[in-house]
DNA sequence: AATCTCTGAGAGAGCGCTCTCTCATCCACC
DNA sequence: GGTGGATGAGAGAGCGCTCTCTCAGAGATT
């Protein structure tokens, strides 16, 4: 026994099936005595439509994906943020109805599935999350001709609508938050520089201590706990009379925490430590941390808004979110 | 300018629709030449099959629906544990060329959209993760006959096949080890009653303090940090002589470690903590956190594999993975 | 040489739906 | 009473694909 059809519907509501169409679908242009009795036959028969059917005539499927380029090994998994995102966009689109489509591409070759399943109108647009400087993907899909918004905004120079926090302006309010409260030697531990989150927080960095005359010291890390603890060590063995250090995000300050912990620094007294990205864990760390917040779910849901719009010819203009410095006891 | 179909590929290739249809396909009854031919006219033309289309007329939709049942506020967000499974799921689903359609149904509404949507046959089948006791997906998925897999034993006795960890042995292992260490007094953080894996290992506690002649103190979370830290403020309330504390998840013990700092009690000299999961977080805590090691990702990928073969007639027995004490400083 | 496989390719039905076009019916108006 | 315009419902094409059925032709067998 398969699943009951329109066209099931209609003989048991003895009715064309163009009509059984028309209740479906809410048009108001049927009497209400038949209308009824279309209804009570798809009740009965426990009638779904086949969305396939209905995307082959309608050319829509309802659904859209959600790309999400891994930075990576496991900051996946790891960073908060992803999760945030992605819930938050789920949950916008599922109040207009629509699926999401989730799709991990980590290595080239899904990036080419990626692209194949996009092209094969599985969906009627794509979401792009925290794509690498070099990411061809934002290009890639714009040549589709497939509606595309973007978390983040794409390196390359790519005409999609996206959204973005002010990375910049709160790594500069972070580091300046620092030398108000009279540091002298400012760290920092920078994010992947080949992501536009980890280059323009760095620059943030340079600018204030530019602006206060200080020296830059910089280590590298890849966004990850690891990497900030790994960082960390390296920076105090560079000048182990720092007195500050910002991380470009929390989940490295989480590392650099424990690294300054193993140092034997005390923080804040030794060295004060602003991060960036205010997750849950900020508030549980030994000492709570100082960093920069920024509205990672108002972030998601203005981009599917952004993505609606280009459904529908609304305004696509790049969305910059700001971020806010919440003080707590690390700086 | 629309895409180009199948009817364009033949006609370019000189052949008829089927023939180029077999290609597509990777059928062998097609001679050589013919078949570069109709390749070449592929490349050419950029020809991708159109998914409804083919829906349609396989009813096969090569991909499955991953529903997530968020145990209410933010743990989806929280705790990584989703996101890894998530991620092993799907990157084991990519690697048999099946998309995922991620589902993340918080209210009763949502719910009958999920039903909805399963029967619409936008997907093959469904894997179900984390639900509450009450869940009634489980039963109402397996009687839409569709394909139905769970993360996690369901609660309901419902005849689906099921991937889990072992809660109760775990618990018993962690505690068994409070006791072995010569704490008297060891009190627990369970996981909220409505969930399997919080109830599992509540019962692992109960069984090894009921083994060993100790009274039992309970305190319940939610499984988030924030419900770990006013559980163990009220443990501290309810006995203040306590000097072990079994928490029922990492995030919760995150939580009480806090609790117990501000408390001004030493970790592990005043009292132990063991966590569950072995989350990432759980080497960043201070100190170090002693917890149970359980496989996520491969728990994912076995949920996949179990789907996988109710697709294609495979065993389907539930497996229940080992988990494994990691001591670090906390006990 | 006649028949019989076997291979490779085409014809065409049909998956379940939407949507335009057409048409019957009804009421209003002159 | 006849015409015009709504209104409501049906007929049927067609979305792009797969897959069975059919058949032409090549080679093997008697």
């Amino acid at each position: 026994m398969r699943r009951p059809t329109l066209e099931a519907v209609a003989a048991r509501a003895g009715v064309s099936r163009a009509t059984a169409s028309r209740v479906v679908n809410g048009q108001t242009t049927v009497a209400p005595d038949i209308r009824d009795a279309v209804l009570r036959a798809i009740d009965e028969l426990g009638y779904v439509p086949n969305s396939a059917a209905r995307s082959l005539v309608t050319q829509r499927t309802d659904s859209v994906a959600l790309v999400v380029s891994e930075p990576g090994n496991r900051v996946f998994s790891e960073d908060p943020m992803f999760s945030t995102a992605i819930r938050s966009a789920s949950v916008e689109l599922e109040a207009v109805n629509k699926q999401v489509v989730l799709m991990l591409v980590s290595s080239p070759k899904s990036h080419a599935r990626v692209e194949r399943y996009i092209s094969g109108g599985h969906v009627d647009g794509v979401m792009l999350l925290s794509m690498h400087g070099a990411d061809p993907l934002p290009s890639a899909l714009s040549r589709l001709r497939v509606p595309v918004v973007s978390y983040g905004r794409p390196a390359v120079p790519v005409e999609i609508p996206f959204v973005d926090n002010d990375n910049v302006g709160g790594a500069e309010s972070g580091v300046r938050h620092l030398v108000e409260t009279g540091r002298r030697r400012i760290a920092t531990i920078a994010g992947p520089q080949d992501m536009i989150a980890g280059q323009d927080r760095l620059t943030g960095y340079r600018n204030v201590l530019r602006d206060s005359d200080r020296r830059s010291i910089v280590a590298v890390g890849d966004f990850t706990r690891e990497s900030g603890a790994v960082a960390m060590r390296q920076l105090l063995r560079d000048d182990p009379a720092l007195d500050a250090v910002f991380v470009a995000n929390d989940l490295m300050a989480v590392g650099a925490l424990q690294s300054l912990r193993q140092a034997g620094r005390r923080v804040p007294d030794d060295v004060a430590v602003v991060g960036f990205d205010d997750i849950e864990a900020a508030k549980y760390t030994e000492p709570p941390l100082t960093t920069l917040r920024h509205p990672i779910a108002e972030q998601a849901a203005a981009m599917v808004r952004l993505l609606l719009n280009l459904f529908e010819g609304g305004p696509t203009d790049p969305v910059i979110l700001p971020t806010e410095l919440v003080v707590r006891e690390s700086a």
